[in-house]
DNA sequence: ATAGAGATTGCCT
DNA sequence: GGCAATCTCTATA
């Protein structure tokens, strides 16, 4: 039966546009989706991926629709939704959100450490089926975008790591909700 | 075995 | 602007 979220079996690249205005849903607490950034397959420098399976990352090589979930810098705890066929690893990097309801006032959900913090994100929350209704962390259709995104590199790469690379995708209508953006300063 | 870097953030000067 | 916090993985021995 087709799902909303098919999409997901796709590239990270091609996924990444459509996952912008999504909802993502966390007990009671629910945010929409407005920037992510695209990590491709072993050959993706930047990518955790790019040396193979370790026990970290080996929901990656996993179905698309399942969480990856992983301690950034020993603290912070950073949420990637799974897309690609199984075997080939690709992951969407959740880095900003809106939040639509069950947010305490002020919440900054802007940068995937702070939006993990917001969202009680931890190690318990990897390897799940975000597209299973029942699943405490899911996804939720939205309301598409009905511009295309806004496009530019990805943060925090090391020089060589994929820095100069295309893949942050923002949601067209909510760029101030963004991280690092505009881009330049 | 040990050292250093990393998909970040907040506090200090 | 500088840097500490603190876990996982990679490189070197």
């Amino acid at each position: 039966m087709a799902h909303f979220f098919d999409f997901l079996r796709q590239p990270p690249l091609s996924a990444a546009p459509q996952i912008l205005g999504a909802h993502l849903v966390h007990g009671e607490l629910i945010c929409r989706i407005v920037e992510v950034e695209a990590y491709c397959s072993a050959d993706d420098p930047g990518s955790h991926a790019h040396r193979g399976p370790t026990p970290r990352n080996q929901v990656m090589f996993g179905r698309h629709g399942l969480s990856y979930v992983y301690l950034n810098y020993g603290i912070h705890w950073l949420l990637n939704i799974v897309v690609d066929e199984p075997g080939t690893p690709g992951a969407l990097l959740i880095r900003a959100a809106e939040p639509l309801r069950g947010f305490p006032p002020h919440v900054s959900l802007k940068g995937p450490g702070r939006l993990g913090k917001a969202l009680a994100i931890n190690r318990e929350h990897n390897a799940l089926d975000l597209l299973h209704p029942e699943s405490p962390l899911r996804l939720e259709p939205g309301t598409p975008p009905s511009q295309p995104p806004l496009i530019t590199t990805r943060i925090g790469l090391a020089p060589g790591k994929g820095e100069d690379l295309p893949y942050r995708f923002i949601h067209p209508d909510r760029a101030h909700l963004a991280s690092h953006w505009p881009p330049k300063g």
